[in-house]
DNA sequence: GCTAATCATGTAATTAATTACATGTTTCAA
DNA sequence: TTGAAACATGTAATTAATTACATGATTAGC
């Protein structure tokens, strides 16, 4: 058998995209580039076979397209049975909590005594990075999201930037209340 | 080759393991259970071939001791290069942001409108198990760190369940900023 | 007109991780 | 005393994920 895993995340998510619109293996994943990022992966290389496996299992189509002269594109779209996956999927509870896999906390783990040298400039380091990545997240919010109207057309993306900024704003107070300068 | 590749964490996670205390593969696996069980996790079946490789790498070696009659028992060590492995990895520099692969976030994403019935019942059985979460880490630190003294033994053990906790904190605080009941 | 970046799609090789299979010992409680 | 839970160690099979290899077209800027 050449089924799919059941914890296979990233079917659901392509799944969930193509049904925001019809793209491309290409397009999905410049997708991870965004707000999804933050909470998934893939590759290009993990994303057009598994796009193939989904198309067999008949969730998904593609239309063949060319751009310019002879740039073959190809178009996937959610069947029904790939739509009904989708609902299912996001009906069903979420009863996992997935460890987060922070590097820096790992190696916080391993520092014995509050005395150790390491951990300041650990901390500065770590604080620079979520720093930086909450002004990104805070001027995605205000790119992507100027206007009340534009939070109801994609009110799942707001919720989870939303939920991204305030995880990053309270790892920059948790990492603040450790530093001692 | 049979080398470990660059980014396997988890040997780092048994050199610092080991570097706390001499432990078998049986002690390691259940490591996982507290606190580092938040931030990483492994099943015995990926540390018993591990702790071969890394004994083979002369990073760690074992004894064998017999506890009652005839149960086998390998308890590791750290070597010296496995001591200076770890050491060097502490000192690294942490600039990766792994995302956090929150299932319940994934399918937020995917839901378009406000007004979707699934949002509050989704919220609701989110709270409880983050709530739920955040009651099992508080009574864990009570327990584990009872005193300032019990603090200063396993600095970094406490650093990262005050972190564990002040993210369940802020996830309930959030989850409750969108439940309208 | 050139060239670099981006668009576009795939496969191959390897490593990481999970789930299942497999076996035997010791301890604790009913 | 007996049965279940916990201790203890491994391998096999499969799936997920990353990194590298491989090719070609289009677009935007110089």
């Amino acid at each position: 058998m050449a089924s799919i895993g059941q914890r296979n995340r990233l079917q659901y998510i392509i799944l969930g995209l193509l049904n925001q619109r019809p793209q491309t293996g290409y397009d999905l994943a410049k997708a991870f580039e965004n707000e999804i990022g933050e909470f998934w992966q893939a590759q290009h290389s993990q994303i057009y076979p598994l796009l193939r496996r989904m198309e067999d299992a008949g969730e998904i189509t593609h239309e063949d397209t060319v751009a310019g002269e002879k740039l073959a594109k190809k178009q996937y779209t959610l069947t029904s049975s790939g739509h009904d996956k989708l609902v299912d999927w996001v009906s069903e509870p979420s009863p996992e909590l997935t460890p987060s896999k922070d590097e820096f906390i790992l190696k916080l783990y391993f520092i014995k005594t509050d005395a150790d040298p390491r951990i300041q400039p650990m901390l500065r380091e770590q604080l620079r990075l979520h720093q930086t990545q909450l002004d990104h997240l805070k001027s995605r919010q205000e790119t992507v999201f100027p206007t009340a109207a534009a939070k109801q057309q994609a009110y799942g993306h707001y919720l989870i930037l939303d939920h991204a900024i305030e995880r990053e704003r309270d790892y920059v107070a948790w990492l603040s209340k450790y530093l001692t300068d």
